[in-house]
DNA sequence: ATTTCTAAGTCAATAAGACTGACATAAAAC
DNA sequence: GTTTTATGTCAGTCTTATTGACTTAGAAAT
């Protein structure tokens, strides 16, 4: 019995794979930590002002889908109704976020933000840009390209298409749905 | 069948360099919706047994870092003792979760997981366990050696010590710290 | 034109999960 | 023997999210 040293072929399909228990334990630890850090930063600004990450997440989705309705951000959020309108409510009671009536469906309301929207909107995603940005730079584009396969994969298949950018633009897609 | 479309066109540094304000907005999406959809699983099996996120997150890492105490725990999820405590007494009365004295040092309480908290901790890991070995699988070897980086990357510096796996033991950390 | 469906908004009740602050106990450290 | 540490607990608060019921306005269908 050879068993003092470890041969390559040792290896069984997994372990080739990197699909061992600990490569996977370490995927959902990974996962947590990061995204707990990566919302850490916008999470500390909101609170200074008396929101949350609900507040956060409609303010990132007004910003780059401008014109979204209330039932596509719904839709992009997963959330309900109810859950939503409270944090809009805010959001238009101070004066961060406007409603234009639809102009095909006048039932529509069609959401933007206002100037001091945009800048909130900026001040909360810097840090989580500035984050990015510096992971990326470390990692190399390989690893980018990596990180973003990964992540796409591991999304449920219908919420790929809310995705904006570099697989297509989600704005069309909630247009296409009305 | 993701990245079809790449125009070759004049590149500025920030592009070559993957940094443009469209690839950091769809990273800061994509963490959003992997999150989501990442944590959709196990939530739904919590749910049917009146449990939350908290408790998959203690019951994750008490069964691998076997043997942590209560303070531990606190540090790794960086949460507030009430908080946990609260988790923590649901998991021991329903028989998920024991808790011995410490042996060197009699105030601790040692957390392990009974044998039905080790079958629930599987039911509720096979599904992310699943979900990033399909993923893993599909993005192949390179780009889940750049995810792990990217996220490792966009870590707290504080918080990469909690890693257990390819990055040093974290066990060995909170002993130290005693 | 009337009915029906849809988009949005609201009220009420509930719950998980987190927080702060205050306080208690037991054991270790000095 | 005093102080510090580890744990546990009580009380109160807050945010986010839920379900369910109901209203208003406008669009669509007949």
């Amino acid at each position: 019995m050879r068993s003092a040293i470890r041969k390559p072929q040792a290896m069984n399909a997994d372990q080739r794979l990197f699909l061992t228990d600990e490569q996977l334990r370490t995927g959902i630890e990974l996962m947590f930590f990061a995204y707990r850090d990566f919302t850490g930063d916008p999470d500390r600004i909101l609170d200074e002002r008396g929101y949350g990450r609900a507040h956060h997440r409609a303010i990132h989705f007004i910003r780059h889908r401008p014109g979204i309705t209330v039932a596509g951000l719904i839709d992009v959020l997963s959330v309900t109704k109810q859950s939503l309108n409270r944090v809009l409510r805010q959001l238009i009671e101070d004066e961060l976020v406007t409603q234009t009536v639809g102009e095909t469906d006048r039932r529509q309301r069609l959401l933007h933000l206002t100037e001091k929207g945009e800048e909130l909107e900026a001040l909360l995603s810097a840090p989580q840009r500035e984050r990015l940005r510096r992971a990326f730079l470390t990692a190399g584009p390989d690893a980018v390209a990596g990180f973003r396969e990964v992540l796409l994969e591991m999304m449920d298949d219908g919420a790929r298409r809310h995705l904006g950018g570099g697989a297509g633009r989600a704005q069309d897609d909630e247009e296409r749905r009305g």
